[in-house]
DNA sequence: ACCTGAACACCGTTCAAGT
DNA sequence: ACCTGAACACCGTTCAAGT
């Protein structure tokens, strides 16, 4: 059973007014369906997600708060395939490494869904736990409290930017016609493809910022 | 004059149909009214931004291509706000410095642009100009070309991130109801305002990141 | 070329009716 | 409680008509 766009219609079969005896719709669904809409088209509407999980628009409503609720369980979606454990497995250094590496990559697999995610609070459990170890080790590291939101701070904020980086269009700096810019444009030759001049400077911006964190931690010990 | 908001209309005189003896609109005013309305409100609609102009809203398509267009305006709008001066004037690494200052700082005074700007391509002459200056800085520096474009993405990611914290919310970590992190609680609970937060996290993971290319221009001259 | 005025398709949201 | 079906206000875009 396939719609006019050839996608998947699930449940397809007409049903008839009324609650149905079993709830066709649930949040954790509903977020599924977003993710792939988004992952595959760069945006999401309510009709087109309802279409594609086989329902009407205003059945949405009764598990979701609106567009807006719908973008939350996308934050959702990604939080989930984050990976906290390495948090409890290595040194506080390599751990904090690990935890935002792992955080790029599930942008990286989703690049499309980054911009809706840019600006709200982070409530995750699951992430504000990531938070809350880190916050730890780097209070047991002898970094002064004073001082952990300004590195976490900064930390994530390069990770979203470099997150973005990923959403990007494949040309990031384009020089226009009639302007003269031998130096930007031999630089942008020299690279490699763009999605590793994405990775690379992921890595080395990572692991400066971690390095000058590792050396504050050990003279302040 | 003002509309049912109180908001002062321009030339809201009637006007009959047919092309006006004189051009009412143009790139730039649309441009700037369109940068104050997202100002105020977050966001913009292109009804609300005719009718701030005094004008229909399908006027706006005889100089602007549509909602997209509106956002190339606001582009530019912000790409006329920064400074590439200093990168005249100091040493590279003072100047690059400096150049990422006044880049966080244009965003700093519109906030609520920044995650409409967060995704196109960088075509603006002036920005162009600006990375144009500084790759070349850095090929004089002793950077070896290749690394170039991994150093300005790290940066720039970095600029965009920082960017982003001022245009969230208040909070930007909320621990929900049941979930216990008192380390992390404390770290909040330590920093001043998040304005601080946000400064100052800017302003030593700038000064870190620079720190590293110079250290790397150091050992390859 | 540049504006008005009106039309059109589409979206987000709400809600009565039905089980 | 949870779904359908329909309604409504609003938005982005297009276009004929007028100067």
């Amino acid at each position: 059973m396939t719609n006019g766009k050839g996608v998947k219609v699930v449940g397809a079969s007409r049903r008839r007014a009324g609650r149905p005896r079993t709830a066709v719709l649930d949040r954790q669904r509903i977020g599924e369906a977003a993710l792939e809409l988004v992952d595959e088209t760069g945006d999401f509407t309510l009709p087109e997600l309802a279409r594609r999980l086989g329902v009407q628009t205003g059945s949405l409503y009764h598990h979701v708060e609106g567009r807006a609720g719908v973008i939350e369980l996308l934050r959702e979606q990604i939080s989930d395939q984050m990976d906290p454990t390495p948090l409890q497995q290595h040194r506080w250094d390599v751990a904090i490494a690990e935890f935002f590496r792992s955080y790029r990559a599930v942008f990286a697999a989703h690049p499309r869904v980054v911009p809706m995610l840019t600006t709200t609070t982070v409530r995750s459990p699951r992430v504000i736990a990531a938070y809350e170890k880190m916050a730890a080790q780097l209070a047991d590291s002898g970094i002064p409290i004073s001082r952990t939101m300004e590195i976490l701070t900064a930390l994530e904020s390069f990770a979203i930017g470099s997150a973005l980086d990923l959403a990007a269009p494949e040309v990031m700096w384009e020089i226009p016609d009639g302007v003269d810019a031998p130096h930007l444009a031999a630089a942008l030759a020299a690279q490699e493809t763009p999605a590793d001049r994405a990775e690379r400077a992921f890595e080395v911006g990572l692991t400066t910022l971690l390095d000058a964190v590792r050396a504050e931690a050990a003279s302040a010990l």
